[in-house]
DNA sequence: ATGGTGAGTTTGGATTTCCTACTCACCAGT
DNA sequence: ACTGGTGAGTAGGAAATCCAAACTCACCAT
């Protein structure tokens, strides 16, 4: 049995430490942040929604992916139908929600494409409706101007948020 | 000492696998998508560089961020500089290739805001220096429309693809 | 009767995370 | 000079996760 007294100087960190800040994309990446998650949803969103396909395209352990499917068929990200019964057989299919996470994947694959293959040998291109190679560019819904960093000002709604830097409100 | 002779069945299971697929989103998933490592970026860009500050704000384990932070820095998205010589302080800035990881950031909360909050009670609000609150759209650079998931065509460029959907090159 | 496929589950070991504590260097107050 | 506090980590062990390979179960094909 030990005393279990912390030192006061252990105390007072523990004063100091506080939950995580709220935050929407921490909230998001709870449920798609986890390893293999968004390399689903590449590929259901490709339409390759078969436990097997997913096995292979993506490399997971057939457990983990399992798990992960489940997961996100829980959140509301992918459904489970049957394409045929008897034999049963299952393909994973985007909801419209999990369709909305393809802006992420978009901004992913170009930041990839840009800094890590330098643009060159790109192992997949996007064709866009108008013709033109896919380049995703985030643009501001009122304004419709490009998005840079200096052009943003955070403002703080909720306890827990301390912003000291150049976007700062 | 065992035979580890393989049932057929099982060898043929083991000529199917192959590895995973070429893909930027993997690769840049494969820097960035480790837990911590884009609310790191988030806190960062904010101008909360501080480790300390880092803890508090994400609540990740102290020896985590430490491994982030220099997996981070090697990968060129962050920079570390000291802010005070004597006593030696440091703070973490974003590079200019961790800056542009701020659409992936802008594109997760923008659906964690609206999938996990229904758009009430956000914690945080940007503002866009056309002065509305910024709503990020994802747009095609060429003819500058917002993207849509039916507007796309995959084309597949290395070998290991297959496309069966309806994004199907 | 044998083998093959799809969609997982089971098993057991390797790897990561997490938590608490500890260090080291410095500064501030008494 | 001593006590306490901060910043930026490191150390060590328990808990959770991951991983690869094997196994299951239901069905179909030859």
């Amino acid at each position: 049995m030990s005393w279990k007294i912390k030192p006061s100087s252990t105390l007072n960190r523990m004063a100091a430490t506080k939950d995580p800040r709220p935050c929407s994309i921490a909230d998001a990446l709870a449920l798609v942040g986890e390893k293999y998650s968004l390399l689903v949803l590449r590929e259901v969103c490709l339409g390759n929604g078969r436990f097997d396909q997913l096995v292979r395209n993506i490399g997971a352990p057939r457990d983990v992916l399992a798990t992960r499917l489940r997961r996100l068929v829980d959140a509301g990200i992918l459904t489970k139908r049957a394409y045929s019964e008897r034999p049963q057989r299952f393909e994973y299919r985007p909801t419209p929600a999990g369709l909305e996470l393809e802006p992420v994947l978009m901004t992913l694959k170009e930041w990839g494409d840009r800094h890590l293959r330098k643009g060159a040998d790109l192992p997949m291109v996007v064709e866009h409706s108008c013709g033109n190679e896919l380049v995703p560019q985030v643009t501001c819904q009122a304004c419709g101007e490009p998005v840079h960093h200096d052009d943003l000002t955070a403002h703080p709604q909720a306890p827990g948020w301390t912003v000291t830097g150049p976007a700062a409100a």
